[in-house]
DNA sequence: GTGAAGATTAACT
DNA sequence: GTTAATCTTCACA
């Protein structure tokens, strides 16, 4: 079933706990694909050097994280790709969800073309790459994600225990002392990761 | 209007 | 491990 506004509504670092293990799904013309949610990262605008919205910034490219949780927040870096996070917390709270890697599910044939490549494994493992893959872009940005287009399902799928784990982020090390915030979530047995699992 | 930097990726040494 | 590709967004004039 899909998430409700509720869901999204709640501090950014309860919301990723349970966002491990879910289900994104997008639909467009070419067709549908969904993807499992094995690695994402969260970001608080309000003390989190590492975020766009820190210091409460508010721009016209944060504008969306001031609102009330569920919308996707879409940006563009490094001039050749494209970031989804989910957007989180109350109104007038900028906290989002950066989603870094997927387990492909539904779609995969389709992913693959916008891709081009034929490995499965490296089709949704990065933030720029599931993005390709699942066709998102800036025509995205801040969609409803209780809407029909896209959002993110249960399936009934569930960790086992243990499973989900905590590090360190990824390449935000200009942040200062956010880098060793532990607001990075994973599936810990997942092949579809990024990166490789760090040393504990 | 102009310039610098970036929540990345792929290719190369 | 290092670096180029490439362009939006933001800060400042």
């Amino acid at each position: 079933m899909k998430l409700e506004r509720s869901f999204y509504m709640r501090d950014a670092l309860t919301v990723s706990r349970e966002l491990v293990g879910k289900v994104l799904v997008h639909e467009t013309s070419d067709g549908i694909t969904k993807g499992r949610i094995v690695e994402i990262e969260a970001y608080k605008g309000d003390i989190d050097k590492a975020a766009h919205s820190y210091g409460r910034k508010r721009t016209e490219r944060t504008e969306i994280q001031f609102g009330p949780g569920g919308y996707a927040y879409i940006y563009f870096i490094y001039g050749m790709h494209f970031c989804m996070n989910v957007v989180t917390g109350a109104k007038n709270s900028p906290e989002a969800i950066l989603l870094r890697a997927l387990e492909p599910l539904d779609g995969i044939a389709l992913m693959e073309e916008r891709r081009k490549t034929g490995r499965k494994s490296s089709l949704c493992n990065g933030p720029g790459k599931l993005c390709r893959a699942m066709g998102i872009d800036k025509s995205c940005y801040g969609l409803d994600l209780c809407g029909n287009r896209l959002y993110v399902e249960d399936d009934g799928w569930e960790a086992g225990p243990g499973k989900v784990m905590t590090t360190k982020r990824i390449n935000i090390d200009y942040a200062e002392e956010a880098v060793d915030f532990p607001w990075r979530f994973i599936l810990a047995d997942s092949p579809y990761l990024s990166k490789r699992l760090p040393k504990l």
